[in-house]
DNA sequence: AGACGATCGTACAACGTTGTAACACCGGTG
DNA sequence: CACCGGTGTTACAACGTTGTACGATCGTCT
């Protein structure tokens, strides 16, 4: 059906591989040669194969990229910009979900459709720090996230605890003193729960507050809906409270919500932070302060790294590379006027 | 560096091609053998080569999803869906965005990188209804929404004008009278704009209520800000409205800011209903009703009807399909208690 | 016992491409 | 005039797989 090599030298009259070099630009060929045969190739349409390409060459073109899923709203706009960079490198993506199940996220680094990618851009969630040596496999991968830091693989990821800590005395800075912290992890140490825990214990550290156990509230994952459900936890202990660290934009819009619901003025009676710079944020009532913590780009800087790992091999070092953060002030850490 | 057939033929001493008759399960040999090159083939984590199988085989074993872009909530939940469908099917999915850009909506047709995938789902929004002939492509193609109708191809689709009939009917069951429209596109006819504005007419027009030019407003795409936007537009026009059919959520949650800014109660001044039946709005306050188009079976029956496609060849007669829908009630139209 | 069928294994070609090596031809030079 | 370097073209092999055609072996039936 489509045209290919021959097809092409037939209509040019010349040998196939004369085509080749034409179209691989080649020394050696004749400008009038070259003229016939691309003459030719207009004519027929003709496009290099690419599956004989990359059974020749090895190279597939295309790279993985393996998150928890779209439908949250931080890996669909980091997917965005992972296939917006690597277009610029004429690079295709292949999008694999993990569901954030170990078992999956297992099944991604092992399995045959593996095959179909030269190199891998990994969020794991489900894999802990524990695992990392599960990660020395034998094709070019990139670690994105915070869940596993000493693994052998490039690593890309944000700034978590200073970003976390930045925020924090962003509350801090207004004055509040009682800042609660929405969506821990007990127990957890890295990730980004851990990570940004620490970020804020550090921040009270440094203005002398004593860090207290009953406004850190746990969630499970990182909905809205737990997000409200901390937030009525935390009302339901009865601490008092004047501002809120949620450690994700999701918890922080659940946050919000209850806290309207209960007749809390934001930010006049409790000013409220979270983390991400989701797109919603910007349209809440009250909109939203956060933390951009560069995802554009982490995700130019992962591709970067990939693509440098397919093309070099794995002598280079391992990177460990980290995107700059940014407060984002609005509405929900306005600075109120100075009360009588 | 991985082990190809003739690697495992070597080690269980039998001929490359008899692996192959085992690894595709070919009748004619014996248990013995078949046992023997298993066990070879289990040794050296032998896996089949998916760049020559698919120079060989002419498919690649993965599908192309062309959507505008992943960030819309909207889009990321269908790749999220289709990605789902296809893993079941065994076949990966290869993310394109367009950004509604005419140019690169016609690149995904054209473009080399069609060649890395055995059909493609497109969702189009830069052409038009004019373009279906562009559509005559030599490779399978299912269209996705409301741009083309009259396209040679397969059509997947949601049942945009019974659906908002349906929900223009739920804000005209509530006894409200003067519903606004937010969100129309200034003579479309056809495309998601057009075609729910004729179900909003159908809906007044079945129960005797007059259209109303100046309730109806245009908005430019579909965000949040378009839909405060609209809705400040409205206020300002000074026309009276109890109700508003927001074309889709994301307008709806604009639309819902501004009312609440301006002290507007929702639902007891005005109801609303969005389309879409995206997650915030479950989380919103008031949460708003919506329309569930039925994200999910349109994924579905996308992939189902690709894949046949692929498996079948052009034979069949072209197929138009579409989900069925379902209202969402929330409570932005909470029926009120009847007022003395 | 010889022939034939059933059962299993092997050699060869092809998918479309590209790298390597070898081959023709040309003008120029000794 | 023979030889050589430079230039343009061609033949061959290989990437790893699978389909086809053929070959070998064994058992069975007459």
């Amino acid at each position: 059906m489509t045209a290919t090599l021959r097809d092409v030298a037939r209509l040019a009259g010349v040998s196939f591989k004369t085509v080749s070099n034409v179209v691989n630009d080649h020394p050696y060929v004749s400008d009038t040669t070259r003229a016939k045969v691309q003459a030719a190739i207009d004519e027929l349409g003709y496009r290099p194969n690419r599956q004989a390409r990359s059974l020749r060459s090895g190279r597939t073109g295309a790279i993985g990229l393996a998150v928890p899923e779209l439908s949250l709203a931080y890996f669909a706009q980091l997917a965005d910009e992972v296939i917006t960079a690597a277009e610029q490198r004429d690079v295709v993506v292949v999008i694999e979900q993990t569901g954030g199940d170990r078992r999956r996220e297992l099944d991604v680094l092992t399995g045959s459709r593996r095959q179909m990618t030269d190199g891998l851009l990994f969020s794991p969630l489900g894999l802990s720090n524990d695992d990392g040596g599960l990660l020395a496999v034998d094709f070019p991968l990139v670690l994105l996230g915070e869940r596993i830091f000493d693994g052998p693989v490039d690593h890309v990821t944000m700034e978590n605890v200073d970003a976390a800590r930045a925020a924090t005395e962003h509350l801090l800075d207004l004055g509040r003193r009682r800042v609660a912290a929405l969506g821990a992890h007990e127990g957890e140490v890295i990730g980004s729960a851990g990570l940004r825990l620490r970020g804020y214990r550090a921040a009270l550290e440094a203005r002398g507050i004593a860090y207290d156990e009953a406004l850190v509230v746990d969630a499970g994952p990182w909905h809205r809906i737990n997000g409200a459900e901390a937030m009525r936890a935390l009302l339901e202990r009865g601490v008092e409270f004047d501002a809120v660290f949620a450690l994700n934009d999701e918890l922080a819009l659940g946050a919000l919500r209850v806290m309207q619901e209960e007749g809390i003025r934001v930010p006049a009676d409790v000013a409220i932070i979270g983390f991400d710079d989701v797109d919603e944020g910007k349209y809440s009532l009250p909109s939203l302060s956060t933390v951009d913590p560069g995802r554009r780009e982490i995700a130019r800087l992962a591709v970067e790294v990939l693509l440098e790992r397919i093309e070099n091999g794995s002598e280079a070092p391992r990177r460990e590379l980290r995107s700059a953060y940014r407060i984002v002030e609005r509405e929900s850490t306005a600075v109120l006027q100075p009360q009588g």
